[in-house]
DNA sequence: ACATTTACATGATGACAATCATATTTAAAT
DNA sequence: ATTTAAATATGATTGTCATCATGTAAATGT
């Protein structure tokens, strides 16, 4: 049955939405198409009306994810502090995708790179403007040093089964931050 | 055919040194257990009598190469310089598991989350006991930010497409961790 | 109203992978 | 030497997935 243009657009914004946190929660490879076309209300034939393959699904979700991603209003230590906390490390699908998807990325089409570089293009930029020495070289550096940081450590985090190294190492690198960026 | 008792030894150490590249290089899901048993030279029905699983295999791999993951003799700015390093970043089969395959643990057995704590663990000791003040309370920070920010900075180099965005990512870690540690 | 387009549903198709069953060959044990 | 046990090979088996072919019904343009 076809459906109105609006209720088309709607219906692909609920299959990037719902990508985005499969994907961020099980990873790229172990999310179906039949599995997001489900979660979004629908059965995996109308997929390939909306997008041409999988790859092209994975790329466009980084771009529409990517773009949603930032840090509110607050102050920049805030923003790490939550960053860093153990509800973000344990709420993946609504979490950063930089920190969920990442890695996964050295693996998919050249589409979905670009849309990470742009992505992280972006995120420097915010941060580095957040910062108090905005617009010097020290900042970018710390922009750069900072975010790293941020992305490693709940990587990590989220990689091992013992939550007292795991708090620590969210704990250490946030206080890390904060003694070095300002 | 049976082999010699140490022609297994030798058979089982090449499945877990070849996993080992293989994973690291195309991630744990786009590497067959025929493939891995290929590339060790035998083919994929051997497979059973050296690991119960491939979630099995994977739990091996992990803590077979995260024991061998260690920088060498040199100093921790060596060390920081030889990680940051394009080559490191272009090569990721040979290069550090944690960097390859950290994030994709998440995804994996508690088995491999319990080698990935335990690699974790001893990293951040070295790092630590190769810190000017090791032993401080500042040293444990240091190590566990740096390390972080490291992995972080390697993941997020490997993500992208655009080369000077990611040398600059690198570099500028690079040049934060130099100017905080110590 | 009618014709046409099109968004989605249903149901193949073909490829690939993990695991297992059985056969073969040879190292060890006696 | 002969027997036994084990390591690997060969060849199913079973399930899953991406993609495609075709059907259907509703929305849009005339």
């Amino acid at each position: 049955m076809k459906v109105s243009r609006e209720q088309m657009a709607e219906n692909r914004r609920r299959i990037l939405d719902v990508a985005s946190r499969l994907f961020k929660d099980k990873g790229f490879d172990a999310v179906s198409v039949a599995e997001v076309m489900k979660a979004a209300g629908m059965t995996h034939g109308g997929f390939y009306g909306h997008f041409t393959s999988k790859d092209d699904l994975v790329a466009q979700t980084l771009a529409h994810a990517l773009a949603a991603d930032s840090f509110g209003d607050g102050e920049f230590s805030g923003f790490v502090r939550s960053y860093l906390a153990p509800r973000h490390r344990d709420n993946p699908g609504s979490g950063c995708p930089t920190a969920g998807l990442a890695a996964a990325i050295r693996h998919q089409t050249p589409a979905a790179k670009a849309a990470m570089a742009e992505g992280l293009r972006t995120q420097i930029a915010r941060i580095e403007h957040a910062l108090p020495d905005q617009g010097s070289a020290d900042a970018r550096r710390a922009a750069i040093g900072s975010w790293a940081a941020m992305v490693g450590a709940v990587i990590l985090a989220r990689s091992i089964d013992d939550p007292e190294l795991s708090n620590e190492v969210l704990e250490q690198t946030r206080a890390w931050i904060d003694a070095n960026v300002g």
